[in-house]
DNA sequence: TGCCCTTGCGCG
DNA sequence: AAAGCGCGCAAGGGCA
């Protein structure tokens, strides 16, 4: 046995790491008894991008801590192999660790899935640490709340790593990284010292960290319990139809590179992207002090896709107006590009991708957010991308939205007894505006009114509404204040709420912090839409959790989007499973009535993908195949 | 070369 | 008095 005593926050420390063919298993389980909640902790190979999809991922160690601590498992060691293996399976043991690395990696390499016995410290940590600014990594948060020492040893390691550096000194330090993790010896004792300190680390963060989320148990239990439904999604992954992927690709890769090399051509050397294609196009004709179109953050004409066709309203030269019309093109098949080169960059030797869904990734809201690839913010104008993911053999899609969530989450926060009547009458919110509008002497079209109901939502204003709508900026203002007139409760309810300068509570008593501006003041009127975007986040996991715990379905969620859950259902169950899952997603909020209404995903062969029959009709009719 | 900012674009 | 919110991703380009 090798044991090292270092300290961690001052405290001594123990950190034993059994010789590979010595390990003695009751002497582990003596450490680890059934029944605790230990930190865990894993060192791998060096990870790229697909990380635990990748053929080249390999663990070498893994680590579990009680409170002062530490064993180090070597995994090639096939008694530590099965140790591990054996107490990751023991259902009576949770664990603590830092991210989803960990449980990841027990469940894809070594296939035990702990993912509802984990209690993941950077969720912990987002909620605890809720600014922008905040650092949450391990490192950082152990040496701010308990000591050095994880940092101490993390930069021993990785000088150790220059020290197995074949090459030259001057190399770059993700290189040095790369090789280190693979190479570094599994005897090296500040290789062994720094992986025991991380599991002793996520053990101790648990109990500092609860407190500091001011959370009560009941959300707690909820958010550890999401994160484990997330990391399930993420194991499992998405089928992709490939060769569906591969046409679409081919597509936007021709599309744009022809436009990209023609602008190119023409403007001798400026690419469609660079911001120097407006300082070309004054040169040909645009004459930007008479442009109409919309402005960039920073002030300049935007380029935007919706704006490309202002450009025809100048005088072009022939070289201008070809310009435009490629510019046009490009932008027409940017999204496509990007997408399938996304999906593509992702794609796992077992034809899925796998995407991280992180609970509370919205820093300032708690909505979920997605990423490798972003399955929230795939086209539905031009569904075609949504239609490259295929659920499993045997299954189908169905996506459930709510209506108007978040409209109605603030029409029972505030209780507006105008909206609350309207919508269990069963009529429009938006025509309701209308009339209430009419009611004090404004008249507008319903467009209009739905705009102004999401100003609210939002926190937009005058200025919002007289860009957006497209009317007079006087007419703008006279509808926000008609609206706030008409609509009392909600005007109190963001009052209330605007006097909060540093954070909002929400309704499961989460708390979001409140903005600051660029010069440092508090975006006070942002909070109304804190609570609005965050409320809803909450009824959806309230759902899904309804769905888990009283049906039993919780695991036909393909995945969430931010207002809808998207199921995979066994062909024999839709009917029985549409039922439930409608009853899951309608409720009563604050006096309020949820509703969603359930669409069965089939295009127009019969087979199920992610979109709608009605657009893969659309689809189907524009490119002349019979539907 | 890596890092950071800006721009553009999709979703809710 | 007025203030449109939250994400992820890729590319261009300035800067050290």
């Amino acid at each position: 046995m090798r044991t090292f005593t270092t300290t961690l926050g001052g405290e001594p420390v123990q950190v034993d790491a059994p010789e590979p063919g010595t390990f003695d298993p009751e002497w582990f389980r003596l450490v680890f008894p059934s029944g605790g909640l230990y930190g865990l902790d894993v060192e791998s190979t060096y990870m790229d991008a697909l990380a635990q999809w990748s053929p080249d991922f390999g663990l070498r160690l893994i680590q579990f801590a009680a409170e002062d601590t530490a064993v180090v498992l070597t995994l090639s060691d096939p008694d530590q192999l099965l140790a591990a293996r054996a107490l990751l399976a023991d259902v009576t043991v949770s664990f603590a660790s830092h991210g989803n690395m960990d449980v990841l990696s027990t469940a894809v390499v070594l296939g035990v899935d702990i993912t509802s016995r984990n209690i993941d410290t950077l969720n912990l940590a987002r909620m605890a640490f809720t600014a922008k600014a905040d650092k949450r990594d391990l490192k950082d948060l152990t040496t701010r709340l308990i000591g050095p020492e994880l940092e101490a040893a993390d930069a021993a390691l990785l000088a150790h790593f220059w020290d197995l550096w074949p090459g030259r000194r001057n190399a770059k330090r993700s290189d040095v990284e790369r090789h280190g993790w693979s190479a570094v010896s599994t005897d090296e004792p500040r290789y062994l010292v720094y992986a025991g300190l991380d599991a002793v680390a996520a053990r101790a963060l648990v109990d500092i960290l609860i407190p500091l989320t001011g959370a009560p148990p009941a959300l707690l239990e909820v958010e550890a319990w999401l994160a484990g439904r997330a990391n399930r999604i993420q194991i499992l992954g998405m089928l992709v139809d490939t060769d569906r992927l591969t046409a679409l690709e081919a597509e936007a890769q021709e599309a744009t590179s022809r436009a990209e090399a023609r602008i190119l051509e023409l403007t001798g050397g400026v690419k469609a992207r660079s911001p120097k294609l407006q300082d070309w196009l004054a040169d040909h004709g645009v004459n930007w002090d008479c442009w109409e179109g919309a402005l960039t953050e920073g002030g300049k004409p935007s380029l935007a896709k919706d704006n490309v066709a202002l450009l025809w309203d100048f005088e072009l030269d022939a070289a201008g107006s070809e310009v435009v019309s490629e510019l046009a093109a490009f932008r027409g098949h940017q999204d496509l590009l990007v997408k399938t080169k996304g999906v593509r960059d992702h794609l796992a030797s077992d034809g899925r991708v796998h995407p991280v869904l992180a609970p509370n990734g919205a820093t300032t809201t708690a909505r979920m957010s997605s990423s490798g690839p972003n399955f929230q913010n795939f086209s539905k104008r031009d569904p075609r991308m949504r239609g490259v993911f295929v659920p499993e053999p045997g299954h189908v899609f169905v996506t459930i939205d709510f209506d108007q969530v978040e409209l109605r989450v603030v029409a029972g926060r505030a209780r507006e007894p105008k909206m609350i009547d309207t919508i269990l009458a069963g009529g429009d919110l938006h025509q309701l505006t209308v009339d209430e509008l009419a009611a004090a002497g404004i008249e507008i079209d319903r467009d209009t009114g739905k705009m102004a109901n999401f100003l609210i939502v939002y926190g937009g204003g005058g200025k919002a509404l007289h860009e957006q709508a497209g009317i007079p900026l006087e007419d703008a203002y006279a509808i926000v204040r008609a609206h706030r007139d008409r609509y009392e409760q909600i005007s109190a309810w963001s009052q209330y709420l605007a006097l909060e300068r540093q954070a909002v509570r929400t309704i499961s008593n989460r708390r979001l912090p409140v903005t600051l501006d660029k010069h440092g003041n508090p975006r006070v009127y942002a909070n109304v839409n804190y609570d609005t975007q965050s409320g809803a986040r909450e009824l959806l996991v309230h759902a899904w959790l309804y769905l888990d715990l009283v049906c039993g379905l919780g695991e036909l969620v393909w995945y969430p989007i931010h207002d809808e859950l998207v199921l995979q259902v066994p062909e024999a169950d839709v009917d029985a499973v549409v039922a439930q899952a409608e009853t899951a997603m309608r409720f009563d909020f604050l006096g309020v009535p949820i509703s969603a209404s359930a669409i069965v995903l089939v295009d127009e062969h019969g087979d199920s993908r992610w979109m709608t029959s009605k657009l893969a009709e659309k689809i189907a009719a524009a490119n002349g195949v019979a539907a």
